[in-house]
DNA sequence: AAAACGGGGCG
DNA sequence: CGCCCAGTTTT
């Protein structure tokens, strides 16, 4: 290769590098000013608000979390206040959002933060992505939201518009998919203005190139769409492997006293940390399950069996096949045992925080 | 029933 | 890195 071609290679990538920054850019960033939504964690650059929505926001749809980051931030204004509540309480207030590991996450950062950072969240992106419930997504969110570092997101949305911009048909569930989606958007990527372009590709995202029946022939980036160009458009983005759902087994004993009622805390797992009625996680005849309880509680072996309830609960890779067994016990036939809490049964859900499953149980007696 | 949602942790 | 984990809503 001569010095000349070398040069003008060279030229010619860095040209063909400018003009796609500032084509996707200059159309891509006023469609956001003018179709974006006014959400509150837009409209601030505090990084424990902008932290706060994005854990909120994780798997989750704006609307759904919405409501909750309202009630988080009037019970947590400041990071102190969220790391010094007990997790009960931020249980509670996450109680039907799901993922609960992110709310114990959630307190376990903000204590971090509130004291081993002496209450300034961390302001670089290494230091951002070390701390537990925040990967790849959120660190680029944070660092570039509240601090303007230019660090790309990549979430569902990003990789959706990148995959169909380019014409991306490898699986984006997969390293190698992952690999061309980071090539192509590192294309396009404007690091001189980071917090509103991530802003602007996902709410594009989510409002035009959605999953299905995309606005594409009102698209200000179909003459730059791969995917449109070639008819692509519902068939990109690819995904690969389908997670396998198991079959498990739940039998919970609810014993009645009145309007009391015996729970246990949940340690380990799914639902760590909420409360739910005494459980079995095994396939047992019912015959097993009473014996098994009686035994356990000490409850004598002519207990008024007052109903058995089936209720399924499906989860991404579980099937639950749960069996609620309702009994009455006697004025002085008091459970003692550890783990084993005796309260209201209207404390359920209010007081303590408590598994999805236990909930539908209790609704579906209403 | 399956897909989608402003993914993350762990070995 | 590859693999596993995981809740609710929408389609």
């Amino acid at each position: 290769m001569d010095k000349f071609s070398f040069f003008s290679n060279i030229l010619s990538f860095v040209s063909t590098f400018f003009e796609n920054i500032l084509k996707i850019a200059t159309l891509l960033i006023p469609w956001y000013q003018e179709n974006k939504r006014d959400l509150p964690w837009r409209a601030t650059r505090n990084p424990y608000y902008i932290w706060l929505s994005e854990i909120l926001l994780q798997q989750t749809r704006v609307a759904q979390g919405l409501p909750y980051y309202l009630k988080f931030v009037e019970h947590f204004p400041t990071i102190k206040k969220l790391a010094d509540a007990r997790e009960e309480d931020i249980l509670n207030l996450w109680q039907g959002l799901g993922y609960y590991s992110r709310a114990r996450n959630l307190h376990h950062t903000a204590q971090v933060i509130a004291y081993q950072y002496n209450g300034r969240f961390p302001s670089n992106y290494q230091d951002i992505r070390a701390l537990k419930g925040i990967g790849d997504y959120t660190a680029a969110a944070i660092a570039s939201f509240a601090f303007g570092l230019p660090h790309a997101v990549i979430d569902g949305n990003v990789n959706r518009v990148i995959s169909r911009l380019f014409g991306i048909e490898k699986p984006i569930n997969k390293p190698d998919g992952q690999a061309e989606i980071k090539i192509a958007l590192e294309q396009i990527f404007d690091p001189s203005r980071p917090d509103i372009w991530n802003q602007a590709i996902m709410e594009f995202g989510a409002l035009q190139c959605t999953p299905r029946n995309p606005n594409c022939t009102d698209c200000p980036l179909n003459t730059n769409c791969l995917a449109w160009s070639s008819k692509k458009v519902n068939i990109i983005p690819t995904k690969e492997g389908k997670t396998k759902v198991t079959q498990v087994y739940h039998s919970y004993l609810v014993m009645r006293l009145g309007s009391k009622t015996y729970i246990q805390k949940r340690e380990t797992g799914i639902w760590k940390n909420l409360y739910q009625f005494p459980l079995i996680e095994k396939q047992m005849s019912d015959s097993e399950v009473i014996n098994h309880f009686t035994e356990e509680f000490g409850i004598r072996k002519t207990i008024h069996l007052h109903s058995i309830r089936e209720i399924e609960h499906i989860l991404t890779h579980r099937k639950i096949f749960a069996k609620f067994y309702t009994i009455s016990l006697n004025t002085g036939s008091e459970i003692l045992k550890n783990n084993i809490f005796e309260i209201e049964l209207d404390d359920l859900g209010k007081v303590f925080p408590t598994s999805v499953l236990t909930l539908k149980y209790l609704k579906q007696q209403k």
